[in-house]
DNA sequence: AAATCGTAGTTGTCTATACAACTTGTGTCA
DNA sequence: TGACACAAGTTGTATAGACAACTACGATTT
């Protein structure tokens, strides 16, 4: 057989769907009261504890919001929130099938400037490693990484061989992930940049700056800019 | 008082803070087995389903992984999948405390490319809704929103008054949202486009192409063009 | 050696009940 | 009129127990 047979849905996923069907269809409009848990539960003949778990999931899905003493309502679908998920380079080229080849233009420890400092919450002056990278796909420049980390939250970070070992993959192993914040801007390349990517100096870069902490250390605060002729980032939403 | 007491944690909050802990602070590894629900229920003196709670809401922000009959494991952490949250521009905008307006280029019926009809599920020389109109806040421009949308989804899209409701509202109000699916690229305007923004023909934009379902129609394709220098679109991830 | 079976351990689901916490509306009292 | 108290309804949490479904592993049989 091709498909493994779709066995019968569980009573907490029945009364997700019967809800869902009917957020989708709009015949229940956002702000819409959604049955009571005792109503729900009377109707499919279940206990109230598998209706709560239908709709706290649902809630987790941002499908329903729930206010305790009041109801529970159809959300306002007015965000659409979907899951950007972000990797490993190193994984998400070689899942493509590709070979994934780094070249390292610069790995030092260098002395933070005041700013520096301050967004990795150490004093002006103090150490910190910094690397520059060049990520290729099956050749092709995709990424340029330029990284400052903490040496508190990965003392050893400089004895990797970046050729071998992202810095992503190193700092996972050596400091666990507890917050990570990003955000992606457009932006023309450098001169330098364009020219370690191989692209012209007007070609339009996606630009991700990446701050993440471990523990008690800000970690590591990364750029990396994309040539927007080969990268996007996509995702999608399903209700 | 300045902040809500924060009253005690319930008992699957303990659990669960328990094992982010220990897997935050690398006590517990990516593939490491955690401690089995009845020896968890042991060792907080709480019931399975407390427990269970616990492991299930941690499997669904990705920090273990669970396989029946054989146990539960810390996950692989080497991505980070986080919430892009995707709004529509004149809430985002109100919320910031701002005002939001819009001008209005282009509000026609159309007949389709077969390239476009492709995209909207239709055929060939099919009438589609076209707009095109410049979002500003606090009479900045943001956003230039080049929008088709498949009549079959939203037969009155075309009476709306897109400077009073954004075709995003207008959508979501009558074409209930299933699915939507995006990718975000980084590339120049062109010059009509750079023009409407008031930004600089060189200057990098963020483009997000949206591509939303409702029901069985696929209802709308947009391209947003956002200025680079006015616009990011951020996140974040916590363990 | 290989195939089979059985068993212990694990997660997945569901029930019936209980109490706590909160919201909302209604009625009472001042 | 206004303030307050109360009750009904709702969600939040937790329990103890039960059975199903699945995995891993060892023992038995072929």
């Amino acid at each position: 057989m091709a498909s493994i047979s779709p066995r019968a849905l569980p009573a907490y996923g029945k009364v997700k769907a019967f809800i869902k069907k009917r957020i989708s269809t709009g015949t229940w409009k956002a702000g819409d009261p959604v049955p009571s848990e005792s109503v729900l539960m009377v109707q499919f003949g279940v206990s109230r504890m598998t209706v709560n778990r239908a709709l706290r999931e649902l809630m987790g899905e941002g499908l329903v919001t729930r206010v305790q003493g009041s109801g529970t309502f159809v959300a306002e679908l007015h965000r659409i929130s979907s899951t950007l998920s972000i990797r490993d380079i190193h994984e998400e080229v070689v899942e493509r099938g590709h070979s994934h080849t780094a070249r390292v233009l610069l790995a030092a420890s260098e002395k933070a400037s005041a700013d520096l400092a301050l967004t990795l919450g150490l004093l002006s002056g103090d150490r910190v490693f910094h690397t520059v990278l060049i990520h290729l796909e099956n050749g092709v420049p995709i990424q340029y990484e330029d990284r400052y980390v903490n040496p508190a939250a990965a003392p050893r970070y400089l004895e990797t061989d970046f050729t071998l070992i992202t810095p992503t993959h190193h700092l996972l192993e050596e400091a666990p992930l507890t917050e990570a914040s990003y955000s992606i801007e457009a932006c023309l390349p450098s001169a330098q940049e364009a020219e370690h990517l191989a692209i012209k100096p007007a070609e339009a870069c996606l630009v991700m700056m990446r701050r993440t902490v471990s523990g008690a250390n800000i970690a590591s605060v990364a750029r990396l800019i994309y040539p927007g002729s080969r990268y996007s980032f996509a995702g999608n939403f399903q209700a």
